[in-house]
DNA sequence: ATTTTGGGCACT
DNA sequence: GTGCCCAAAATT
């Protein structure tokens, strides 16, 4: 008897185990669809020893229906999905299904009509044709994602199709990507940098896992010397994968990939339309992809010969997932390439005190770049203190900043404002009755975007345009806005410097990879003059004349439920500063700051990084924070507060007793209301000592919950909230 | 997750 | 007995 066990994609299922018909082979990691009730599901073949469960009577067992026509998930990608299931206490299901990316991509083969616009004027214009025919500029893709994209329905794209305005065109889903050439344009590298090259390089030529930290400022070169790994891999015909924090850094990146090896990388983040996907997929796991750039996401794609990983700004927060399975994409990269037997670098100007503690115990090999390249120095950073340098009444900009920005303005030089906080205004409040504009679906407050005309909820994407009444004493005209957003700072530079042309820079306003190189071309051919942007402004630019940065508000990283709030604090206003002086003339930076004894801020203003890491080491060791201990946190869920605070109050009364763990709450979580569900947090703060994980499983395992309830289990949160 | 089963209960 | 609703069980 030719027996199955299968891992199926819902978590709610068990292990299944199934009958092999005669004539139908699989190995390990196959994936296969299989009867279950009337339906079908799909599974991945797995070792029946690896996922448990108990042997059913063969009696019971149904064949399998179907192997998949593609290639198996490798044993490497099968240890890193039991890895990740095991160590962030989640269920091997959710693991896996990350690995599947796209379900359309499993049936191989064949074309798909997409449209795009012909170039045809409309005989009849409708306001809806309209829309789509500006919406849709450059665009091709299916009718219903042509619809969704625009914002139409599909019938009047298929009207358009009809009247000549759209036309298809077949496309080959499988239509092979240009190969990259490793040898296209191999730059002038410094000597430091060319040594870093050849080791990475050599360890890429080992095919073994090592695990490197490049620690290098800003504008060292940190790409150009993985790129020649990248290039080493490509030679070997082993995959690369980089990993870049936010879709938003790929536009810069891809220009250099571009120019280096002279293709564009393959793709890989959520925003892909389903065609793009599944081409993807399917050149991921044939080994046609030679570079795959991506997001978090990207990790767990079956590649079929991994060869280098990459974690570019391996600092940044958002490799840490917060919804699904909570894993840091930073340190599953590092596991993966032990499965791999592939090298892994992280990149970072201001690596996460994790990474740099595992690189002085030396489980990594840290690599350094210490100069800025092409003899660009490193900017003159100074604190502006608000408590004695007040802006005037209404306004937050420093006297000090505005007459540097006055200075810039005056010799043709830009600048660029750092606050991280999107819209006008973080808070809106009826100036009558005190109303304070709230998320119905969050605890959180409603953002004023005056270029949308809307009030924007920050968590869960709820907008409203903005009330011509008060919602509470119905007087007419009365909203006020209280504190400053990036749109608020760029009128205040308005009123003061009329003359000065200004960009705001936000997820909201470079919403697409068009509009992202129409800014960066704009700020290349000085239309720009002061940029105002989040955090969006911090990282990959390189702007020659960009000569001032001035950060409005220093001290809100340090607010806010961020365990790391002073590390995040010193990467974000380093990374910052590290925008200024990239071209020949010298950089400034003004830090406002209300704080200056704080030794984030102290340590920035001296520009002493080994003083900030080593007062950071002090206090988390005093608090058991990682690196020196553990965090988790696990969070209970419901649509009804009562059914949250019951079920939050029976997981704290079973809480282990333990002497190397510390169990905090449970407590109502910062954002008490998300997304329409209320949430209670319990933390936990274990010694390394402690086998975290099993403690929660033990303690979790036996509770039972109602059907509203979710429990999360969160292992090294990030995030408080 | 989805489907099937079965118990309790009102109604005929 | 029948229909209906909802909770519990089964799905391999």
């Amino acid at each position: 008897m030719n027996r199955v066990r299968l891992l199926v994609f819902n978590p709610a299922l068990p292990v299944l185990d199934y009958r092999l018909p005669a004539g139908m082979a699989t190995e390990f990691g196959q994936l296969v669809i299989a009867p279950l009730g009337p339906r079908q599901v799909l599974g991945i073949v797995w070792e029946p020893e690896r996922l448990g469960g108990v042997e059913v009577p063969e009696s019971k067992l149904r064949p399998i229906l179907e192997v998949l026509p593609a290639p198996p998930l490798a044993a490497p990608l099968r240890r890193l999905i039991e890895w990740c299931a095991d160590y962030y206490v989640t269920s091997l299901n959710s693991v896996a299904r990350m690995a599947l990316g796209s379900m359309a991509a499993l049936r191989g083969g064949g074309t798909a009509t997409e449209y795009r616009l012909s170039g045809e004027e409309p005989k009849r214009l409708t306001p809806q044709r309209a829309a789509a025919m500006d919406a849709l500029h450059g665009e091709q893709a299916s009718i219903r994602e042509l619809a969704a994209y625009a914002g139409v329905s599909e019938g009047v794209l298929r009207g358009m199709v009809g009247a000549g305005i759209l036309e298809p065109v077949t496309v080959d889903l499988d239509r092979p990507y240009p190969r990259a050439r490793p040898d296209h344009s191999v730059p002038d590298l410094s000597e430091a940098q060319q040594a870093v090259a050849d080791t990475f390089v050599a360890a890429v030529r080992a095919q073994k896992f090592a695990p490197f930290l490049l620690d290098g400022v800003t504008g060292s070169g940190k790409t150009e010397c993985y790129f020649e790994a990248v290039a080493e891999a490509i030679r070997l015909e082993r995959q690369v994968l980089v990993l870049l924090p936010e879709i938003a850094l790929t536009q810069n990146f891809l220009r250099r990939f571009e120019a280096r090896f002279g293709v564009p990388p393959v793709l890989w983040h959520s925003s892909l339309k389903q065609s793009e996907r599944r081409r993807a997929w399917r050149a991921i796991v044939s080994g046609e992809a030679q570079v795959v750039v991506g997001a978090r996401s990207a990790l767990f794609m079956p590649y079929k010969a991994l060869g280098l990983i990459v974690v570019d700004e391996a600092h940044e927060v958002s490799f840490k997932q917060d919804d699904g399975v909570r894993y840091n994409a930073r340190d599953v990269a590092v596991i993966r390439g032990r499965f791999e037997n592939a090298p892994v670098i992280l990149a970072s100007a201001t690596p996460a005190l994790e990474s740099l503690q595992l690189a002085e115990a030396g489980v990594y090999t840290k690599v350094d770049l210490p100069d800025r390249f092409g003899g660009a120095t490193l900017p003159k950073i100074s604190i502006v203190d608000l408590r004695k340098e007040m802006p005037e009444r209404g306004r937050w900009l420093a006297p000090r900043l505005v007459a540097e920005l006055r200075e810039r303005l005056a010799r043709g030089e830009q600048s660029l404002l750092f606050l991280n906080r999107r819209g006008y205004a973080p808070l809106t409040l009826c100036r009558h009755c005190g109303y304070r504009f709230q998320c119905p679906n969050c605890s959180a407050w409603l953002v004023e975007h005056r270029l949308s005309q809307r009030l924007a909820c920050h968590h869960c994407g709820h907008e409203t345009p903005p009330p011509e009444v008060c919602p509470e004493c119905q007087t007419p005209d009365c909203m006020v806005a209280c504190g400053p957003g990036v749109e608020r700072i760029a009128d205040e530079v308005a009123e003061i410097l009329p003359e000065a042309r200004v960009a705001v820079v936000t997820s909201d306003t470079l919403n697409s990879p068009e509009k992202i190189a129409a800014f960066v071309t704009a700020t290349e051919d000085k239309l720009i003059d002061v940029i105002v942007g989040t955090q969006i402004v911090t990282k990959g630019y390189h702007f020659p004349d960009l000569t001032l940065v001035g950060v409005v508000d220093a001290d809100l990283g340090l607010e806010g439920g961020d365990l790391r709030a002073a590390e995040r604090t010193f990467q974000q206003v380093t990374q910052v500063a590290g925008r200024a002086g990239r071209g020949e003339k010298p950089g400034e930076v003004l830090i406002q700051t209300r704080a200056p004894e704080a030794e984030v801020i102290a340590a920035l203003a001296a520009g002493d990084r080994d003083a900030f890491y080593a007062a950071e080491a002090d206090a988390r060791k005093d608090a058991g924070a990682p690196p020196f201990g553990r965090w988790a946190a696990i969070i209970v869920s419901s649509e009804t507060e009562a059914e949250a605070r019951e079920a939050a109050r029976a997981v704290g009364g079973t809480a282990p007793n333990l002497p190397d763990v510390m169990v905090l709450g449970p407590a109502p979580a910062p954002l008490s209301l998300l997304r329409g569900r209320y949430r209670y947090r319990l933390l936990i703060n274990a010694r390394r000592t402690a086998k975290l994980q099993d403690v929660i499983r033990a303690w979790l395992d036996p509770l039972e919950f109602g059907q509203g309830v979710r429990v999360q289990v969160d292992i090294d949160p990030y995030s408080f909230v």
